[in-house]
RNA sequence: GCCCCCGUAGCCCAACCGGCAGAGGCAGCCCACUUAAAAUGGGCCCAGUGCGGGUUCGAAUCCCGUCGGGGGCACCA
């Protein structure tokens, strides 16, 4: 019991001092919070590592492992729109620890990052500081909103003792690689092994080097450079994206499809940089197959697809005419080959230095040099108009045994496949737009379907025409089938094979800024990289007094990449002994980009005081291991890979933080540090919230709970801010647009549990819907009818009976509790929430409430509004805290109707309804109906065709 | 251009496997309480499911087309 709700509310004068108004909200929930927190309320028990509770009755209960994706915790503090999925995982494990089972819900900050680093630079602080002021405020906001989290198993990603495992991992993906033959414990193919492991290939002979010589006779720098084609994490110079205006280099999943970057809307160039990777791409199979054992919506695991790209073909090699030299093409159309009728490579194909002949030099460089200086945007910006030049050279098609002439054209991207493609005009839209715009020939290898436009490519199905020679002929083959016998033509004879290409390239991973994680990597003279040890982790940022990062001319493609860390002297260059005597190294200045904290946070919520690795075996596969059953749609046979139960958080961050987290999970799991295949289990993408945006007559947005909302006279309703009138829209919510309201501000109005109340029966959790504060009310109104069903509003006595429900109320309270359950196991909380003020106006109406009513309820409640629920649990007379007490069950002998309602329908018309037992015969049924006085005046004499009969709720009679 | 999701009352949303279109909330109107207003409580009003076809005894639900809104992919061979 809270005392301070008594006294203060007298205050006021009021007739009704103990009201459920804001003001007792406030108190009751600021009390709440206070004892929660000292209670240690929400702890769950870990079965080993530093936090071991062998002992605790709940790990025989079942486990439940509930996140958000961590916040980054910016300036403006949390909006209402911020606590959805917040709420609603809070909803739901609330709902989980009443069924008994070790629920595990935290939260942490996902600090590091360019947005803090900016916001730093702009006011003019050091990041730490804006960026702890900051999670301060955060920290206290969802607090107030009474989120059960498990303070103590918080985590941010910029501490030290954090990022020294976000380091750590680094360090066991560069110590590996990628071993195609390692047999995984499913029995597939292909797992991150140990770098010794190939260290020791090499050293053996079992594996031959790239130069031939033998490993031993290899200088340290070379033995390195070999090592490098196969780390997963490597340097490697290529061409990467550098975006002066940021002034730093991007993932490739960074950059929008306009070729700009995804913050801050900076125009990117492809710059030849020695950077960071990592080899996402080994995973590239796994990241698609294993999407099909993941419980996620069905759109992000088509984003997922589609980026990763896989397509299936052929790599053919057609010989040059005149040189020794081959094109390899990649085609997913090998079935086509016999109308190749020339050939495209890429503008920075780099055979075409050889094949080129004397006569066509100036053609094919002058042609270069032009696609060079187009930007990305350029070169897509018109896909119709294709331009390309003759290089002068030709190619033998080795179906046909013609000599085809060789283009280079800039709709050929160096970047995918091979770099170069054999044109098939007939089956394929851009050769035929190609094609007729250089009046090359065309020939049709697949029949078009009847009515296909004479002037127009055919890429549908169709069986094969125009391909035979002496050796094959695939003609009248349907595409599969013509597909499989040039394959196997083309392998016999050396021409070719099947392969797979995908779209996904391998993660650029270092970045030029100051805020995120040094690489624990050290250089030496020689160029080669060392690995920090262990014991010389964290390798902490060092302070700087000018953190900011060099930045450019946003259209300044020639600028380099400056890392502020560069700047930090002494702490590049060190002594270290790395085993072999003190030498002079110097530190990799890069930082890690802040998807790295990211990606395995959910492994540190297990178990964050470890100290000797990130997270405790026994621990991981207790929470997340794999799971008995697979999730509902996994493919038959299949393992269950295991992952958090529940991950809730928005849909923008399907190819990034949720590719990357899987990958290096996965990568963590082949070297046998996490028993789970999969980090996210099951994933569900909360709505947005919306607001109302009003604009004046030059579409400036004006202040929006300013503006005043009058109906006309035609019912329609018009829109004015201080005397003018204002349009209003839908649109996000921000400071620009003059529409945010914060949850601190709903908190001071109403309170938190309303607001929490609200949030959750604006409607389905994966809707966005548009904020509406007037709205709030309604649930604040049923909070308050809830508190007067217990207490009475002038004395504050707790009014409730003592006598046995009447028959109607209990029905009516198993009906809900049955309901109630259902809909948060469902996390359909919007409907929870109905069906509970449907039964609370029910319980109004009584004379006295009944206690077996009302406690059940108040249970209910609690998950949605945890606050008023143990408050009122409390004034009802008991002393510990609801958060464990099990959820009311229904008697299942309530469930059952005495009577239903019978539909009688005549063609599908409703015209009578007959109260019958629910266990009513379908033979009794139809002759009750049949026997109804308004249905025998209905049909009368006439002849019945059919009667359906759907017992007990339907009958439906069809006159001949 | 291709693919996916969504259109139910003035507004936000329910309706499980095709079976009575309405659970809940907002707004509006009426009433009670009040000197009055607010707050609170009680009651009432409101759509035939974007549109056009089809399947079915029966369609918000399934199918086809179309319009509107949102999202994804897009010279990826």
């Amino acid at each position: 019991m809270t005392d301070t709700s008594e006294t203060k509310a007298d205050a006021t004068g009021s007739e009704t001092p103990h009201r459920y108004t804001a003001e007792l909200a406030n108190q009751i929930e600021d009390a709440w919070q206070e004892r929660w927190e000292r209670e240690g309320t929400f702890h769950s028990a870990n079965p080993a590592g530093p936090w071991a509770e062998p002992d605790d009755p709940r790990l025989a209960r079942g486990h439940m492992m509930v996140m958000d994706m961590f916040p980054y915790p910016s300036g403006a503090g949390l909006h209402v729109g911020h606590p959805l999925g917040f709420i609603a995982t809070d909803v739901f494990s609330r709902y989980q620890r009443t069924t008994g089972r070790n629920v595990l819900h935290t939260m942490g900050f996902d600090a590091f990052g360019l947005p803090a680093e900016q916001y730093a630079v702009q006011t003019g602080q050091h990041p730490r500081t804006t960026t702890e002021a900051n999670m301060v405020t955060y920290r206290r906001q969802l607090r107030a909103l009474g989120m059960g989290h498990e303070r103590r198993r918080s985590i941010e990603t910029i501490d030290p003792d954090y990022y020294r495992w976000t380091q750590w991992i680094f360090l066991q993906i560069y110590n590996s690689w990628y071993d195609e033959h390692a047999v995984r414990a499913d029995g597939q193919l292909g797992a991150a092994r140990p770098i010794s492991e190939l260290v020791e290939q090499y050293a053996a002979g079992d594996r031959a080097t790239p130069s031939g010589q033998p490993w031993a006779q290899l200088t340290p720098a070379e033995r390195e450079g070999v090592l490098a084609e196969h780390r997963l994490a490597y340097v490697s110079s290529a061409p990467v994206n550098w975006c002066p205006g940021l002034g730093t280099v991007l993932s490739n999943e960074e950059v929008t499809n306009e070729g700009k970057s995804e913050r801050g809307d900076f125009p990117v160039f492809k710059r030849n940089l020695s950077q960071w990777k990592m080899r996402i791409t080994a995973y590239a199979d796994r990241l698609i197959d294993d999407l099909d054992r993941l419980d996620w919506p069905e759109k992000i695991k088509i984003q997922q697809r589609n980026w990763i790209g896989r397509s299936q073909g052929a790599n053919v090699s057609f010989p040059v005419v005149g040189h020794d030299e081959q094109i390899m093409v990649f085609t997913t159309r090998p079935d086509t080959i016999f109308g190749a009728t020339f050939m495209v490579l890429a503008p920075e194909h780099p055979l075409l230095e050889r094949i080129v002949p004397e006569s066509h030099h100036a053609d094919v460089a002058a042609y270069q040099r032009s696609a060079s200086t187009k930007s990305d945007l350029e070169r897509q910006a018109d896909t119709k108009a294709k331009t390309g030049v003759f290089t002068g050279a030709h190619a033998i098609n080795p179906a046909t045994g013609e000599a085809i002439q060789v283009w280079v054209a800039d709709y050929v991207l160096m970047g995918y496949g091979t770099g170069a493609i054999m044109a098939v005009p007939g089956q394929d839209e851009r050769d035929w737009a190609f094609a007729t715009a250089y009046d090359l020939p065309i020939i049709r290898t697949v029949q078009p379907s009847e009515g296909h436009p004479e002037d127009e490519a055919f890429t549908g199905e169709g069986p094969a025409i125009n391909s035979a020679n002496e050796e094959i002929s695939l003609d009248g083959l349907p595409v599969a089938e013509a597909k499989a016998a040039i394959i196997d033509w083309l392998a016999d004879r050396g021409l070719g094979e099947g392969t797979i290409t995908y779209r996904l390239r391998d993660w650029l991973f270092s970045r030029q800024r100051y805020w995120g994680e040094p690489f624990p990597i050290v250089w030496d003279e020689q160029g080669v990289a060392h690995a920090l040890p262990d014991d010389q982790l964290p390798l902490t940022l060092p302070d700087v007094p000018d953190y900011s990062p060099r930045t450019f001319d946003p259209e300044d493609a020639e600028s380099m990449p400056e890392a502020p860390l560069a700047r930090a002297t002494e702490w590049v260059e060190v002594e270290l002994d790395l085993g072999d005597g003190p030498k002079r190294y110097r530190r990799d200045t890069n930082t890690m980009p802040n998807w790295a904290g990211s990606c395995w946070y959910h492994l540190r919520y297990m178990d964050p005081e470890n100290k000797e690795a990130p997270v405790d075996p026994a621990v991981e596969a207790y929470w997340i291991g794999p799971r008995e059953e697979t999730v509902a749609g996994a493919p038959e046979g299949s393992r269950d890979p295991g992952g958090v139960d529940l991950y809730i958080g928005g849909a923008e961050h399907a190819v990034l933080h949720l590719l990357y987290a899987r990958f290096w999970h996965k990568a963590l799991h082949d070297l046998g540090y996490v028993s789970s295949e999969e980090p996210f289990r099951r994933l569900i993408n909360q709505g947005m919230i919306e607001a109302y945006v009003y604009r004046d007559h030059r579409g400036q947005p004006v202040p929006a709970e300013e503006v005043e909302e009058t109906i006309g006279e035609t019912g329609d309703p018009t829109y004015s801010w201080q005397g003018q009138p204002v349009t209003k829209e839908h649109g996000k919510m921000g400071k620009s647009l003059k529409n945010v309201v914060t949850p601190d501000e709903m908190r001071a109005q109403y309170g938190s549990d309303t607001f929490r109340v609200y949030e959750m029966s604006m409607g389905p959790l994966e809707q966005y819907r548009p904020w509406e504060t007037r709205a709030v009310v309604g649930s604040q109104r049923f909070l308050q009818r809830l508190w007067r069903n217990v207490v009475d509003e002038e004395t504050g006595e707790v009014t409730v009976s003592e006598d046995p429900l009447d028959e109607a109320t209990a029905r009516f309270l198993a009906r809900t509790a049955d309901g109630v359950r259902t809909d948060f196991e469902a996390l359909r909380v919007n409907t929870a929430v109905a069906k509970m003020i449907e039964f609370n106006n029910h319980l109004t109406k009584l004379d006295r409430v009944p206690r077996a009513a009302i406690e059940p309820l108040v249970q209910m409640v609690a998950p949605v509004a945890p606050h008023i629920g143990e408050e009122l649990w409390s004034r009802l007379g008991h002393p510990e805290s609801l958060a464990y007490e099990p959820f009311p069950e229904a008697d299942p002998a309530l469930l059952v109707e005495e009577t239903v309602t019978c539909v009688v329908q005549v063609k599908g018309k409703v015209r009578d309804r007959l109260e019958v037992s629910p266990d009513i015969g379908e033979d009794e049924l139809r002759e009750l109906a049949l026997g109804s006085e308004r249905i025998r005046e209905l049909i009368g004499d006439a002849e019945l065709r059919t009667v359906i009969v759907r017992a007990p709720k339907l009958v439906n009679i069809v006159p001949a």
